[in-house]
DNA sequence: GCATCCCGCCAGTCG
DNA sequence: CGACTGGCGGGATGC
């Protein structure tokens, strides 16, 4: 039941090709932070969202995990969630570089493993998930024992938790560059079994694809070794803060929406051969969007800080934006500014494009996460760019 | 070939 | 007990 009942919607479209990077959940999770980071948002529906961004609930789960980890958003209810914004970002990582800290000195090696949760989070709202264990002493290997803490172990599992240890690897120390590989090693005990090992580096996959798309990481190469890494890009941590400018001007290039919502029916086994894209319209946004970055650019450059914001034009590895087809064109602008509400009952039919004033929306509130985030973490003089 | 990582089964949890 | 959550890893895709 449940899935795919909205869908087939347009066989008749055609060909529509399955093409992976158009899934990714680095591009799903940009465009979740684009629908949700604006005015009047409190609160995210799971559904709502899943609908909205057209894809199967479970992925907007592994979002959602991970979003929440670094404080974007924090869980009210079953199948709700609070958009904390951006601007909780800062201190999350704070609290979490404090944490990682204390771990690692106190629990040089021999850790006691489950954790006290410690956090000191004040205001008992961002209470992230919690401990944190990454104990190696702890096997858990033997199945059959160990019930006492089913759960426990379970959550050490989680997306979440992995994704702040994760982070944790670049803020308490000084490495900014590892391979996923490394961190799968460090995060796990130590050597462990090669399968245990394939898991984890899958999940890290998932994580450093939605860090990416927030900007927090980078994928590169690594000069010497040549091997896929990913460097930590900034904020807080140290002095290095980054560029929540790139990241707003690599999110507008980056935003194509509309991937047919209800994606069910293209499931990868469909081989195909048409072209998955047809730039043209998207094309026009993406100018579109270009021409508001630069505005942005200005308005955030004159509110003081003076440092570059773009560093790296945009080589994100998040790809070329996977273009994406937009709908067949049609009478697309709905004048109305209340589309919100609307979405829901039309979501199944209509692809949420963001059009002039929703766009103006979102970047106006960018800046303004920008600036609250920028005032919260720097103090001194950003830019460092550290090789 | 191997790095990447989407997809969705299905086992725990929760209301 | 049914709905929610979300670990997990097979195997397709991308380069």
């Amino acid at each position: 039941m449940a899935l795919a009942s909205s869908a087939s919607q347009e066989t008749g479209s055609g060909h529509s090709t399955y093409c992976r990077k158009q899934k990714s959940l680095g591009l799903l999770c940009s465009n979740f932070l684009s629908l949700y980071n604006r005015d009047g948002i409190e609160t995210i529906g799971l559904d709502d969202a899943a609908a909205k961004l057209g894809v199967e609930r479970r992925r907007i789960y592994d979002i959602v995990n991970v979003l929440e980890s670094v404080g974007v958003l924090a869980k009210k209810a079953k199948n709700r969630y609070s958009w904390k914004g951006f601007g909780a970002i800062p201190r999350t990582l704070q609290e979490l570089k404090e944490k990682g800290l204390k771990e690692s000195c106190d629990a040089s090696d021999n850790s006691s493993y489950a954790k006290s949760f410690d956090d000191d989070e004040d205001e008992g709202f961002s209470n992230l998930t919690t401990s944190s264990q990454d104990n190696k002493s702890n096997p858990s290997c033997v199945p059959g024992i160990s019930r006492s803490s089913k759960t426990e172990n379970r959550k050490e599992k989680s997306l979440g938790l992995l994704t702040q240890n994760f982070v944790k690897l670049f803020l308490c120390s000084n490495v900014n560059m590892i391979s996923l590989d490394e961190a799968a090693k460090v995060l796990l005990g130590d050597g462990q079994d090669p399968s245990m090992m394939r898991t984890k580096v899958r999940r890290l996959y998932d994580i450093a694809n939605v860090l990416s798309s927030m900007n927090f990481i980078e994928k590169i190469h690594h000069p010497e070794t040549r091997k896929p890494a990913f460097r930590w890009l900034g904020m807080p941590g140290k002095s290095e803060s980054t560029s929540a400018v790139a990241w707003l001007l690599n999110e507008s290039k980056k935003r194509t929406f509309g991937t047919e919502l209800t994606n069910a029916n293209i499931k990868r086994t469909k081989v195909v051969s048409s072209i998955c894209v047809n730039p043209d319209q998207d094309m026009k946004m993406q100018l579109q969007a270009q021409v508001k970055c630069e505005t942005l650019q200005n308005e955030v450059e004159r509110s003081n800080l003076e440092q570059d914001s773009r560093q790296t034009p945009q080589n994100y590895q998040f790809g070329p934006f996977a273009p994406v087809t937009v709908a067949q064109a049609g009478a697309p602008e709905k004048n109305k500014e209340n589309q919100v509400h609307d979405w829901e009952s039309l979501a199944s039919t209509y692809r949420p494009q963001y059009h002039n004033q929703a766009l103006r929306d979102l970047f106006a509130h960018y800046v303004e996460a920008w600036k609250s985030w920028y005032s919260e973490v720097a103090g001194k003089k950003p830019i460092q760019l550290m090789s």
